[in-house]
DNA sequence: ATGATATATACCACCATGATACTTTTCCTA
DNA sequence: TAGGAAAAGTATCATGGTGGTATATATCAT
């Protein structure tokens, strides 16, 4: 994945289906594609100002009194071009760093209760987030309003992809859980 | 895991192993934690010498003629005890941005057909990434090079871990596959 | 009253990535 | 045997991404 802007289409993508802020963006990446994608002001803000000046989305301002005025971004023609022409490229793999495994591979240098204490809260995690993901595929599938949505298929897609994920995650901290408590047993 | 400097860290841990150079350490990192962690030189070099500077490393200078000197980088005890405060702390959840979700999550502006060869594609990769880290855990069992190194558990562990989500993808491919080539034959 | 929370934009320091620059030795091949 | 690729080695740059902070006001609960 690397340097190349990623933000963009993922911007592209919110606007597509609707205009919005970029605080209207931000609430709605938190709430709908925080699980596997995440965004913060630092990048959405400039990049929305980039993509006006290149002309894939339009700018209005919105008056409010007291808070600050509203900019609401509009995908132009253009901005929906380049977003499927990125929708049929390859997806690149990204870098990976997974800062359990580094401390893993070094854990040595660590007491294995240590090391279980680390593999059983990861262990909390892959759990928290397997229900999680459930309680929202039940939603989206049980809720009336997005019953007709075409896209809900592919939503199911993005949330099954979690719980694959997540179920591998608790079933590895399960079978190293074992085998360092084993380690545990042998060395008392 | 954010904006904290974790390759710190890894090069901590790498010169805990063995005095190297930063070209040493990349050599090893791409050969034995490729499959969960990356280094740059574009970081390796700067971090290390923001470590000397800190006393968590010291360096010499080894003269070669014609090629550049190597420099040479020991971890102190200073940098021994960082790593292990490190070692403690719990692990930090990283930022999470998958490309290829991002692009089923916008799938409806997309061919279906394109959608399957994308996730057959991904398929693959799984499917390499998973003989490749069998292979690899067959070597490490098998060699005797390392028969009795008392780090080796651990590096299974980080081979195990690789297993497991790489067969959580395969199986996320083909359930995934399943749907849209259904899709396709219901939209003839 | 007071403080938390929500709305809204913006900037900054820091961290990470990939590309490129530069040089010499060694090894392979046409 | 000439020529080029690859390896060894350090270093810098532009770009991208993260989290925190600054700045303001309205609203709601305590």
């Amino acid at each position: 994945m690397g340097k190349k802007n990623k933000t963009k289409y993922a911007l592209l993508g919110m606007l597509s289906m609707s205009p919005m802020s970029g605080y209207d963006i931000k609430k709605l990446t938190d709430f709908s594609i925080s699980h596997f994608w995440s965004e913060n002001f630092g990048h959405i803000y400039p990049v929305l100002k980039k993509m006006e000046t290149d002309g894939f989305v339009t700018k209005e301002v919105e008056e409010t009194s007291g808070k600050p005025n509203r900019n609401i971004y509009y995908i132009t023609p253009t901005g929906r071009q380049e977003l499927v022409n990125w929708l049929h490229l390859p997806v690149e793999p990204p870098p990976i760093r997974n800062e359990i495994l580094l401390k893993i591979f070094f854990a040595d240098q660590l007491p294995t209760e240590k090391i279980i204490e680390m593999v059983a809260e990861e262990r909390k995690k892959c759990l928290d987030n397997l229900s999680k993901y459930k309680k929202i595929e039940e939603t989206l599938k049980a809720d009336g309003q997005y019953m007709n949505d075409k896209r809900i298929p592919f939503w199911l897609m993005t949330l099954s992809f979690g719980v694959h994920s997540s179920k591998a995650g608790v079933s590895w901290c399960e079978e190293t859980l074992k085998i360092l408590e084993e380690r545990l047993e042998n060395s008392k």
